[in-house]
DNA sequence: TTTAGCACTTGTTATCTTCGAGTGCTAATA
DNA sequence: TATTAGCACTCGAAGATAACAAGTGCTAAA
């Protein structure tokens, strides 16, 4: 069923005014807000049926009302009006843009921080594991006792570790590691490193085969920390701001969310996998992502068609939706123009926001 | 002045209790505990008298007695019993020294993740910052597009970049990187990039300057990043399961100090600095690691001779501080083991811990 | 269709009481 | 002299009660 222009106008200040103080609206509260030249009782009537049509709801029968989730949604699809950031805003959101060069990662993160603070909200990226093989090995001689081990994957992301031995290396020595290691070891992601592998790769080491076992357990770590998820959280105090979560209890169950880091990444990817764009999830009906008394709003971040990972921003049900959607929506563009077609840097520099 | 055994054996029992329950104990409730054959009043009068002395207080006039800060330091000091590891825990712990090879940040971690699992408070490590100037660059030629960026510090630390360009890139032009950066660049730390190498550097490059802009931003960046704090935080939320956080601005007040990373991190390695072993903080007789409501542990992480970081438990004030006492213990005896002497991973491999 | 008016509902807040745990003190006891 | 039983006292926690305020739905009039 259509809402008329006013039933839209009053779930609109009913939840504008909500998200703003957090208690529940009554019908003389609207009363001179917004253009609504009407009297409680009028409004009264309205906001009855908007409940009756699932809208809203009272918390007790003597209570104002409050957005259903469905009212959240209607909102967020449409009644609210766009947020503008500020100047303040952008240049803080710009500045993540130019101190963090190239790596996706930890612009992911200080975006995370940045979008934590201005919102005031507790923000979170994600990175999807790479669970590529190794494609390539490389190797450098850094001085007597150590080098540093390169694995250069299939989808080009590199890997490294610097190992420390106690026996003296050597160029040589070193070159040869890398040698043996891409005769017995490219192609290979971490459950195909087989007996017969490692054999080899000892035989091929032949007078250096004393480091093997060194050499293999680094490899071994390497190959398994690609496909770990990268989880980054921030501002888990700002939650317990808002009075929604002045239960402890209730905090808990939302910071815990966030807290199993793995499965929170499960969620937020396959949540981020089906859906291309924005999305909004309001307390329990937010599917395996859901909080009873949280909202998060989730950005995937796509670069070359490829979801690389999320951001986003949970909070109270209540929450500013339209300063956070424009602030997730403002990084996802940019990082977008910083790394489509091939991700240059030198381009992009001159052509970054200021 | 000096306590008479039976005031040692109240305060403990009075003690133990507390960590035990949470709650204020009475006279009443010590008749039967421990080896005391004596009534309540005697026990009254005693803990009287431990009152005056400053190890105990009372809530409220009519309450049972709760420990001090006195009274907990002169528990750890001495009265509290020593934690045996269970054979479960050791295992966890030892697992962390198998899976995690030669990398001291990721080996706290996960003990500090293990940590917080078996003692059920929040941990943290913390990781002191290099802040040591390049010493060496390296490069190495990856694909038309792409090359990785080594820089080798003065302390042995080593910090790479995958550089991606949109110009293609050749073999030569990344050895030709490598030796410009080397002769201008070498022994500076980031406030030392003076305009002139910056100069230089392009100079140097000679026909390759156009990259010149890309390097130069991604160095700046390794080498403010060298001397960045790293903390790692572990089980927020199990703090917030004890009573005396059940009040959300206590949990905030607790939670804050340790996302305000930077100047936890600050704190911590300013007194890991001062103290070479274990430090117990009560409550607000922590200094600047003060906090009304919780207690710390914190244990130095040395390795030959430097202090590379700390890792330590936050819990409520009454936490168990023989287990994570053993724990931290254990933890830093094992990481010492296999870091000594010159960091040496394949002699350690046969010595550690099954 | 809108609105004024009113009875009704219900959470909030404050006040008061009761209850119990625990104390300190006194006087008796070993 | 050290210990203990007994008791009056204190003070917070928990529960009951009442006053209050906010907000509703409904009715009847405009």
């Amino acid at each position: 069923m259509e809402l008329s222009d006013r039933k839209k106008k009053i779930l609109k200040s009913v939840i504008d005014s909500y998200i703003r103080t957090g208690e529940p609206v009554g019908s003389k509260l609207l009363t001179g807000t917004a253009d609504l030249q009407v009297s409680s009782a009028t409004i009264r009537n309205e906001m009855n049926e908007l409940e009756r049509m699932g809208y809203l709801e009272q918390p007790h029968a003597s209570a104002g009302r409050v957005p259903t989730a469905e009212g959240y949604r209607t909102y967020v699809n449409g009644l609210m009006e766009q947020y503008l950031l500020s100047l303040e805003e952008l240049k803080v959101l710009n500045e993540v843009f130019n101190y963090k060069v190239g790596e996706i990662e930890r612009l992911m993160e200080s975006a995370s921080h940045a979008i934590s603070e201005m919102t005031n909200y507790t923000s979170f990226s994600v990175l999807r594991p790479e669970g590529s093989s190794a494609q390539r090995f490389e190797t450098l001689y850094i001085d007597d006792h150590s080098f540093l081990l390169i694995m250069i994957c299939t989808d080009g992301n590199i890997r490294n570790r610097h190992v420390k031995v106690k026996a003296s290396v050597t160029p040589e020595m070193v070159r040869a590691i890398a040698d043996a290691l891409n005769a017995t070891m490219s192609g290979v992601c971490s459950d195909e490193v087989t007996l017969q592998c490692v054999l080899e790769f000892e035989e091929r080491l032949g007078e250096y085969s004393g480091i093997a076992a060194t050499v293999l357990r680094v490899i071994y770590d390497m190959l398994n920390s690609t496909d770990k998820e990268k989880v980054h959280i921030d501002g888990v105090t700002k939650l317990l701001s808002y009075p929604e979560f002045s239960d402890v209890e209730k905090a808990k169950g939302a910071i815990a969310v966030l807290e199993d880091r793995k499965d929170f990444a499960a969620k937020v990817l396959s949540r981020s996998g089906d859906e291309k764009g924005l999305t909004v999830h309001f307390g329990e009906t937010g599917g395996d992502l859901a909080l009873p008394d949280a909202g998060i709003v989730l950005q995937p971040i796509i670069i070359n068609g490829k979801t690389v990972g999320a951001i986003g921003v949970m909070g109270p049900k209540r929450m500013d939706y339209k300063k956070v959607i424009a602030s997730l929506q403002y990084f996802v563009d940019n990082v977008g123009k910083q790394f489509e077609g091939e991700s240059d840097n030198e381009q992009e520099q001159r052509k970054k926001p200021e």
